[in-house]
DNA sequence: CCGGGGTGGTGACATTCGTCATCGACCGGC
DNA sequence: GCCGGTCGATGACGAATGTCACCACCCCGG
């Protein structure tokens, strides 16, 4: 019997699932949560076997939570189930271990098969989801002007973005044109459209 | 018996809420539908008691869909479930007499309870959706104003929401300028985001 | 029929932004 | 030890943007 953990904010979601996979033979929800902190204390005292979870929790995203479970609760597998499939997220999520990488447009079968295939310690990326990764490629983007867009994406002045940064206008100006530049935008906005599709901010 | 719609594109969601639904009482879904164009060929078919349609459809959202499906198919309530619940999308769909609203985070049993509260001619909006689109209030911006913003909500340049708009550069600039004043916001960017989180645009 | 509000426009002005050249400091690899 | 890349900064220039004043038109309600 495979014993799983739901982790996703949306309840509704969150029971479905479980009324689902609880069709499924050998496939047991032992725990449910809402948010990231409650999914690892849930996972420390339950054991689960695999961890499925939701790429946007309420306190933090899914990768980051899959790197805490592999830290603290060795043995437990993951896979994360999303809505955005950003292909930036895919290449982290790898890159974290997490074993299993879906879109919620799947079938009810397919998410059951991951389940055992990641319980077995194997990989299933969505096939369509692997696509986008490999023809978007890596972020062209250095760390701090990966930095900089993401204070700008909430379309704050550069004199904001500077104090928040502790940067100087001027340098800050200079990262968001270059980074502008490297994503092919007009203006630092457009860049974060872009960036955001992507999956790089 | 209740005969249930589910319009949702993620094929999860779908077979998950009809698996939610299948175990209540006197509720059967008789169709799925992961467009609108889809869901409302179905309708027209199966002529359903009570449709359940996710906010945002590929093709269009689901408010629209609604007012299609009272329009075409007399005798099938609406319900919408939603993962953003942002104020603003709750008016237009009471405003075109959908008859329930409800975020992806309540529970099953309030799922179904809505269910058969809309097949017998009641609404149902989520208590915290309702306060938080009474203390929004309604939007401050003009028709013209949202359009405006609307087209600048993918960071492009002055004079293309002007080409796109057919309207004069200066023109454009005054309809910014003051739906940023009417917002709060420093600059058109920001602005986007403040009518975004209000569901405004 | 008059006023107010929305629409669409013009012109002017100051500010912000995008761009570029250039500089120094630091760190890594060859 | 030198080279290249990233980080951080400065200054300058032109273009884009925000702001304001003011105009005209239309429509609707009092």
């Amino acid at each position: 019997m495979i014993r799983v953990l739901l982790a996703d904010d949306e309840n509704l979601i969150r029971s479905a699932l479980r009324a689902l996979l609880s069709l499924e033979d050998g496939i047991e929800v032992v725990a449910e949560a809402a948010t990231a902190d409650e999914a690892l204390a849930m996972a420390r005292s339950f054991r689960p076997d695999v961890a499925v979870l939701d790429l946007q929790l309420p306190d933090r995203d899914g990768i980051a939570l899959a790197a805490d479970l592999h830290e603290q609760v060795p043995g437990c597998r993951t896979m994360i189930v999303t809505s955005h499939g950003r292909p930036g997220y895919l290449k982290r999520a790898l890159a974290g271990g997490v074993g299993g990488f879906l879109p919620k447009t799947v079938s009810a079968s397919v998410l059951a098969q991951v389940v055992r295939t990641v319980h077995a310690g194997g990989r299933y990326v969505d096939p369509e989801l692997a696509a986008d990764a490999i023809s978007a490629g890596d972020s062209p983007l250095t760390a701090r002007e990966s930095d900089v867009l993401e204070l700008a994406a909430e379309g704050a002045p550069v004199e904001e973005i500077a104090r928040r940064a502790a940067l100087t206008p001027g340098t800050v100006r200079n990262y968001l044109s270059s980074a502008a530049s490297k994503l092919g935008a007009a203006n630092r906005h457009e860049a974060v459209h872009v960036a955001r599709r992507h999956g790089w901010i």
